[in-house]
DNA sequence: GGATTTTTGTTGCGTTTGCAACAAAAATCC
DNA sequence: GGATTTTTGTTGCAAACGCAACAAAAATCC
């Protein structure tokens, strides 16, 4: 069977990559862009839900949102019902910054896409919607400590 | 344009995270096996080139491999008639870890493309190969140092 | 063939990453 | 309603990551 680990990894790397060096001039330090993004688009999300949906180590989501804190990108609330969460906001400072990190991914986008039909963007788009949801019963299960049987 | 580099993200951390918890097993730490891999399938390989190949940085790749040399998965050659560069080889030990690494891999593969058609395989794997062909252009542009224009 | 640029490799340093281990609140069980 | 399990959050530590800066060999330029 073809090998699509590679190629994603390889196009999942470069583009992380690319985006750490561009948003070095927002002073966005490695891998905050992903959290910004995502709580400007889910404002009230909790740390344990966002690093589900990047897919990312909890404790790892855990400082990258605090720095994000530190930093004025965004901030974190209490909630009214329930001591242990604390929900997430953007600040000003973060909703500034949002569109220029959301037209770098377009931008990206773009590139990864050219010279793709609008049916082969549909295509792989959707393609990777299902394999994204295949892998991610299996990360749940390793991350919560089960051995997959192969 | 719909977004494909989250979900490309989402699942090569997916699957990077469990595969760096599954070759703990073998004493490989984090990303060790992307080096490994290559450099059985690619015997003599130098750093430069490898680094290229898994799209990370040359600082990063040299130290990764340096631990392989340490921990006698690798070992590095002379060339005979380059003084500056450093072929690649695993070592047998290094052979023998090999089956496991890429056994997890093609289940890892197999679990991402499951209830995919024949067709639908080979679909995705035609329009990744040219989505990493379009960005590693801008990846290699951005890691010399030049600046996008978007 | 000598000067200049590119390629390849290394080290220092600050930062992120993630496993273990812990704590406390909430949800579930009976 | 009390015991147990799950959820959510944190910190200690060791390791990887990547930028900057350097060095030396090789390739290119004229």
């Amino acid at each position: 069977m073809e090998d699509i680990l590679r190629e994603i990894g390889m196009i999942a790397r470069a583009l992380d990559s690319i985006s750490n060096i561009e948003f070095k001039e927002y002073d966005l330090t490695k891998g905050q862009y992903l959290y910004l993004v995502r709580i400007y688009e889910n404002p009230g999300i909790i740390q344990e839900k966002l690093a589900g949906m990047i897919k990312v180590d909890r404790t790892t989501a855990a400082r990258a949102i605090k720095n994000l804190e530190m930093n004025g990108f965004i901030k974190k609330k209490e909630d009214q019902h329930n001591k242990k969460i604390k929900k997430l906001f953007p600040t000003e400072k973060g909703e500034n910054v949002y569109p220029f990190i959301k037209r770098e991914n377009e931008y990206s986008n773009t590139v990864a896409l050219q010279r793709f039909s609008e049916k082969e963007v549909e295509t792989i788009s959707n393609l990777l919607q299902r394999a994204r949801k295949n892998i991610e019963k299996d990360w749940e299960f390793v991350k919560k400590g089960n051995k997959r049987n192969y």
